[in-house]
DNA sequence: TTGCGTGCAAAGGTTTTGCATGGCA
DNA sequence: TGCCATGCAAAACCTTTGCACGCAA
């Protein structure tokens, strides 16, 4: 689905600049906002073709929030094999914030669905829903204004 | 966000039924699609008005494969508290099938979540992205035609 | 009778695509 | 020079919304 990249642009070459100084997790508009606040004007259809490819390299990863709303994208080239597969993303339905996590927990995890059930999983692009610390205390104390409970 | 249902329609009854019969994962366009086979008509928009109401009381689960493409949403009503809890899916990226999963395993993983992140995970509504067996196997044996590897 | 739920159509937002042009090798 | 990558605009797609009508209570 994704070609090889073949040439090496600028347009590219700006790309990987804005995820390995800006790092953290950005959807396709906020990359041409920021490349365009910078003087490097490159166009959304570009973006998401550039994007595609490079998810296809492996450099960086894909993640979807919701159908609706636009997906992220993430650098990896920083991280390590060992790294790589340590990093992942929860998700509170309730504030709407997109927690960022490194922990190796997790690989025991993917060693029980790999063994059990011949899946192989890559933590990376998945993302765990559910409800943050600070959201669910809120919630229980307050009983604010709602009483419909959490989005889901 | 989802308002409370209020009165009784033959939409509603007809959307609960499309799930205790055919069970499983839709999309809303399925169930649309399905009902209509079935003679009773019910508007897409009207679909996801009830199915939006319908997870916000927590008679189904909606999640999301990837950006793009549209929602899934799932019947809960069988499951009790406990088995709830211990449904979750899988996409395989390769060949894009959606498995689904019944297993106690992973409530380790939401004690661990929780005690350690203070993260209430969700399990529903979560998609795992990875590769599965059989994917895994015929890349690994065969090294078909494409030399890029799997879609992410 | 009241007002919620529905259907239709249009709008909104994200992502993809066709085609001519420009730039890398 | 050959061909890939880009830009622009339009299309495709999923989902939401406005409004008038019908139906449940």
């Amino acid at each position: 689905m994704n070609t090889k990249t073949r040439y090496a642009t600028k347009q590219k070459s700006a790309l990987l600049d804005f995820f390995r100084s800006a790092g953290g997790h950005a959807t396709a508009a906020d990359i041409c906002a920021y490349l365009e606040e910078r003087g490097s004007r490159v166009s959304l259809a570009t973006v998401y073709r550039q994007l595609d490819r490079l998810v296809g390299e492996g450099l960086i990863g894909k993640f979807t929030i919701d159908s609706g709303t636009p997906a992220c994208y993430e650098y990896l080239g920083a991280h390590d094999e060992q790294g790589a597969e340590s990093c992942f993303h929860l998700k509170c339905g309730t504030c709407g914030r997109l927690i960022h996590l490194h922990c190796d927990e997790i690989s025991d995890m993917r060693e029980y669905l790999r063994s059990e059930h011949g899946f192989y999983w890559n933590p990376l692009g998945t993302v765990f829903y559910g409800e943050c610390a600070e959201c669910r205390t809120t919630r229980e104390d307050g009983r604010i204004s709602g009483d419909s409970g959490p989005d889901r």
